[in-house]
DNA sequence: TCCATTAGGTTGCAAAATGCAACCTATCTG
DNA sequence: CAGATAGGTTGCATTTTGCAACCTAATGGA
């Protein structure tokens, strides 16, 4: 788990949370890879299947992973597999996972299109996730600002 | 507002909402250019001199989410310039935008590296965002799994 | 009125990222 | 030992990104 980026890159916007996340996993399949390890993929081959990404592509991307602490790769118990799961910092990615979901369910499809929907261990939906402020309230993007670092 | 890719593109993966968002606004950029809208940015200038991205991207990505109905453009009072304004589903992405910005707060950053901070209008603090079940129960990456289109 | 400045681009070209297909090595399995 | 499986690497073409120069229209001040 490393918090900086390759050798000779630099932050986008170093003072800004989003922008890390966004230099970190903002890529066309860093988080489709790890949607997919959430969803129980573990190895090379269940990856390259499920997203249909280059090869070339997919090893360098499950390596940037595994460098930023996001994977987590291992031997498999039969000896010639690898194991790629995800650490308790790429399992907190789950919420932002959630979020951008339920935006893509409510404003990428059209009213008569179908998708697939992200079920609790009952089958149930989950509820929709929305920022509150300190005290509870619903707290919208126009009442809130960015304070800047000193 | 136009539920789909330009023409000639393809939905990375079809039935997913999360690979759609990823699709729309998952580049380096379109992210960046929605944190600064939410925080009063409007102009073609004011998104240049904010973000230190190229000219002729700057102008690609802005005319993408306009085209996917993320941003609204206008001219403004003063006749000369253009006033960019995200639309409601624009509006709606703060959810997503405040997840990523907690995930990088908490795994992107040296204990001892500051960030910038989101407050709502009273100066506080936003409390951790995360999913849960129907019940109100926290839901963690594990307990859940995607249910696949018939 | 004329000249500089501001705003919002476009264009050409170089560099970097991405994608495809072929190839490689080690390990199982029959 | 032959073939299949797993997880890559390599070379090359295509696409995307970035930089810098250029362009046009509108303003604003001397």
């Amino acid at each position: 788990m490393d918090v900086a980026l390759a050798a000779g890159s630099a932050w986008t916007d170093p003072a800004c949370p989003v922008a890390r996340t966004v230099d970190l996993i903002g890529d066309r399949w860093s988080l489709l890879i790890i949607r997919d390890a959430m969803d129980g993929a573990t190895t090379f081959t269940e990856f390259l299947q499920r997203l249909g990404i280059a090869r070339n592509i997919l090893t360098d991307r499950l390596r940037k992973l595994v460098e930023h602490g996001i994977l987590d790769k291992s031997a498999a118990a039969d000896g010639r597999r690898h194991t790629y799961r995800l650490t308790e910092a790429g399992l907190d990615l789950f919420t932002a996972v959630v979020a951008l979901r339920q935006w893509g369910e409510r404003h990428a499809f059209a009213p008569d299109e179908s998708h697939s929907v992200l079920v609790d261990d009952q089958g149930r939906e989950l509820p929709e996730l929305h920022p509150l402020s300190r005290d509870g309230a619903p707290l919208s993007a126009e009442a809130s600002h960015v304070r800047k670092i000193a």
